[in-house]
RNA sequence: GCGGACGUGGUGGAAUUGGCAGACACGCCAGAUUUAGGUUCUGGUGCUAACGCGUGAAGGUUCGAGUCCUUUCGUCCGCACCA
């Protein structure tokens, strides 16, 4: 054994070692216990940064953990290999998009492995290769069947730049979430799958998932965003047909003193087609089909419409109001038509204030001066001005003009969400062909399923511009129709990728399957996933993609599992402060622009992995902000060689050649101090890292446990098997942590067998039990005095022995006792006058 | 505006059930080792000269509050013209 800490040719020997040991493969062994643990796979760019050794580092310290504790573990690794950094290296490199992505999983396999994180690479998923993505189109056929995939003509996101469409959960601040060009709408025939129909389910099931952070729960209702309210039909002076509009508040509709449409309602032609008003409002629809989403939502903007020349009947007392247009209101939520109440709600005030309309209160609420409103009224209150409704509360109100409008056939109770279907096709070349095929004859049919694959083609250019590189392939795109047999057509855009990212942990149940997406019987033996780990980034997108599919999975008798994912952790943000061109220091994420970016290898090149892993344990609880410090890394590091020279010289100095001990036996106060320490750590760091994920605390007790062996070996009469075991138990606890520098010292101990495949230890409950307790002594709650007792002292005792302490004594004197508040063990509180 | 989280030393953070606030680490100070620097080891380190005071602020419940309740201020994050 070398004096010095080597850690890159242990590092090396060790992971050389689990590969040919094959250490971490997982065996579909279901009579025992199962413990799944799941990272979020990368996209292979090719480089591994610190938020992804954070990710994975945490998930390691749990699957080892686990093993070590008996669970039948499954923990494994993938490549979400679909995307668009491959596409756009071949437009500009003129390499094939596989090429370069799978140059790129082998590096990060490689960066991976040099980790040592504990995955079974047998089980390893790539989603752009063809075993995958075959069952990828196989469940996209199951869908279309169930009737959950649909093309529609509709307007749609769409990026310039990209030159794809987009998903509206792609869309952020009116930009492109990828490249940050503002987002335009074109019309265009796209898939979708119809995630509405899951909305209630996707809802509901938030609230039994105790598991899951408040926050991304919160995200995700917030994002389905339903919404109570009532459909209410107003006739049209002098048109056939009806304005329908969707309002929250039926309660306010005395109030409503004009309507408004969205530009892109299907009657705003049909009702100006040759009046007065029809050249303005033209303009003005088409003004806003040319804004982008971006200048469409600005929050500081003014309203803007056109009067339509037309007028609404208000179905509650028959005033006639005029209608306006105004891009304000959205074609796609409700019916793309409001009823307004500038009293009672922000927006139309502003839009009334705007156009001098009539501003009408019909809720008398509390503390507001009605007639002088500043702003909108939106709070609860009484009827006023309401016909028969008037002077009840406005709530009640709300259910009786519901009712009454429903009885004469003029509305309806109902329910909006905000979650729109999910627009699945893009027009790029590097991801899943859609298995669908367009015949003159039969209209859109589903691929064979034996015929799957649908492969991508490979003789296809890559310009970037304009529809899918799959249209520029000679050979894919003309292909004979599965019913009829007839020249059919090959849909040529492909799907998103979040798709593929939807079923991933179903396909690591059983990887290889050649006959089905995956068995039955291993998922359900497997799923759900105890524990999934990732950024908070994918809290809408992919957690409730991923949701939605396990729902239609479970629906289509595929697996049991409704839900995936029975806890979420979701880890916080590596950051590094650096100081701007002020002079002040800002902590931020890491960055290139910001030039604030520590790389894994060089912490690796001169630390080692294990002090990688262990500073970003330690440095803050998982799921808070990480602040990358390089002190704090020497720290680590420096521990590490703490932990080194001990057991270093335990073996050289202090054992000699002996290699077995006896069963250690507690012999003075420095044991019995001792073997306090191995039980204590036993027991903490097993609540911490397996129970709590507390990582840092845990392996803060490690630190003490350290400090104390060092005290220990100090004095001269050692127990030598008793410090044999604090050794052993020190490399044991340590190894799911770092686990190179563990399993070396462990078989420089001479064990032949491996850490990684050792039961977690027990600890002696009777060990932690102490002769003599301190007990804090207290005058009206505040600490005066300590006492030492021995343990399980009677309450009397406890009072008796703390009221004879001088500094009571003093502080009591001349004043009365009112109240004595003993806790054995814990505290005596004198309460005096 | 709506929703979520948070506020503790010079710094990252402990305090899991209402019971010694500041574990562990970083930094800093002193000493030992060393030719010296670095490494390593030992000790100290919330504030205050001290009585005491201290968990963003104010109030409350309690024998006792970082922890529970009320009010308030501030920071971070997500959503937002969704009728």
């Amino acid at each position: 054994m070398r004096d010095k800490y080597d850690f890159t040719a242990i590092e090396s020997k060790w992971q050389k070692i689990w590969e040919e040991e094959n250490a971490f493969k997982t065996y579909d062994d279901f009579s025992k216990e199962k413990y799944y643990v799941l990272e979020m796979f990368p996209y292979p760019s090719g480089k591994l940064h610190m938020g992804h050794v954070r990710n994975y580092s945490i998930g390691d310290v749990v699957a080892r953990f686990k093993k070590m504790a008996g669970y039948n573990v499954l923990h494994p690794m993938g490549w979400d290999s679909f995307g668009l950094p491959a596409e756009n290296a071949a437009i500009k490199n003129g390499i094939h998009p596989f090429t370069w992505t799978n140059q790129n999983m082998n590096d990060m396999r490689e960066q991976l492995k040099s980790l040592g994180f504990s995955y079974d690479w047998d089980r390893e998923v790539a989603t752009c290769k063809p075993d995958y993505y075959r069952w990828m189109q196989w469940i996209f056929i199951q869908f279309y069947k169930k009737g959950l995939a649909y093309k529609k003509d509709n307007p749609v996101n769409w990026c310039p730049d990209c030159q794809t469409v987009l998903a509206n959960e792609q869309v952020v601040d009116g930009c492109c979430e990828r490249c940050h060009t503002p987002v335009t709408k074109k019309h265009l025939s796209q898939w979708y799958l119809k995630i509405t129909d899951y909305a209630d389910r996707l809802l509901n099931d938030l609230d039994n998932m105790p598991g899951w952070p408040e926050k991304v729960k919160a995200m995700q209702k917030n994002w389905i965003g339903r919404s109570e309210g009532a459909e209410v039909t107003f006739a049209i002076d002098g048109f056939d047909k009806d304005l329908v509009v969707y309002t929250t508040r039926p309660d306010t509709l005395f109030g409503v003193t004009y309507m408004v449409m969205s530009p892109e309602h299907p009657y705003v032609a049909e009702l100006t087609e040759g009046t007065e008003y029809e050249a303005a409002v033209k303009a003005y629809v088409e003004a806003s089909a040319h804004k982008s989403e971006l200048e469409r939502t600005s929050l500081t903007k003014e309203k803007t419409g056109e009067f339509i020349g037309r007028y609404a009947v208000n179905p509650v007392n028959g005033k006639k109001v005029p209608i306006y247009i105004s891009d304000y209101v959205l074609m796609d939520y409700g019916t793309g038509a409001i009823m307004a109440v500038p009293a009672h709600d922000q927006r139309d005030f502003e839009f009334a204030k705007a156009f001098g309309l009539d501003i009408i209160p019909v809720v008398d609420v509390p503390d507001v001066d009605l007639d002088n409103l500043t702003e909108a009224a939106a709070a609860e209150g009484t009827m006023i001005n309401s016909g028969d409704y008037t002077g009840m509360n406005n709530k009640e109100a709300i259910v009786k003009i519901t009712a009454d409008l429903e009885a004469k056939g003029l509305g309806h109770k109902t329910i909006n969400y905000k979650l729109r279907d999910w627009l699945i096709s893009r027009q790029r070349y590097w991801g899943t062909p859609i298995p669908m095929i367009w015949c003159e004859k039969c209209g859109w049919v589903p691929e064979d399923e034996h015929n799957l694959p649908v492969l991508l083609p490979t003789d296809v250019e890559f310009t970037g511009k304009g529809e899918s590189p799959l249209t520029t392939s000679k050979t894919f795109r003309q292909c004979k129709c599965p019913k009829c047999g007839g020249d059919a057509e090959r849909e040529i855009d492909t799907m998103d990728t979040f798709l593929d990212s939807s079923w991933y942990f179903l396909r690591y149940c059983d990887a290889h399957n050649e006959d089905a997406p995956f068995d039955p019987e291993k998922v359900n033996y497997w799923m759900n996933v105890d524990q999934y780990i990732g950024g908070v980034e994918h809290a809408i997108l992919h957690l409730m993609y991923a949701r939605f599919f396990q729902m239609v999975i479970h629906d289509l008798g595929l697996a049991e599992a409704e839900e995936p994912f029975n806890n979420l952790l979701t880890q916080g943000m590596v950051t590094k402060g650096y100081t701007d061109k002020d002079g002040n220091y800002i902590k931020a994420k890491m960055s290139k622009s910001l030039g604030n970016v520590v790389s894994p290898q060089e912490i690796q090149a001169k630390y080692g992995s294990d002090t990688a892993r262990l500073f970003i344990l330690f440095a803050a609880p998982p799921e808070k902000e990480l602040d990358w410090s390089d002190e704090g890394v020497e720290g680590s590091y420096r521990f590490l060689n703490r932990v080194y020279r001990l057991v270093y010289e335990y073996i050289n100095d202090i054992r000699g050649d002996q290699t077995s001990f006896p069963e250690p036996v507690v012999q003075n106060e420095a044991d019995k101090s001792l073997n306090f320490m191995i039980n204590a750590t036993i027991k903490k760091v097993s609540e911490d890292a397996g129970g709590r994920f507390n990582f840092n605390t845990a392996i803060a007790s490690i630190m003490e446990f350290v400090n104390e062996m060092y005290k220990y070996k100090q004095h001269s009469e050692m127990n030598l098997p008793l410090f044999n075991k604090a050794i052993e138990t020190l490399l044991v606890v340590l190894n799911p942590f770092t686990p190179h520098i563990t399993e070396e010292m462990w078989s420089q101990l001479g064990h032949e067998d491996r850490l990684y495949a050792k039961s977690w230890p027990k600890y002696d409950e009777s060990a932690l039990v102490k002769d003599e307790v301190e007990v804090i002594v207290q005058i009206n709650g505040k600490l005066k005095d300590k006492l030492l007792m021995p343990n399980n002292s009677s309450k009397e005792a406890t009072q008796e022995a703390a009221a004879g302490l001088s500094k009571v004594k003093e502080a009591t004197e001349g004043k009365q006792i009112v109240k004595v508040i003993v806790v054995p063990n814990k505290i005596v509180n004198f309460v005096v006058r």
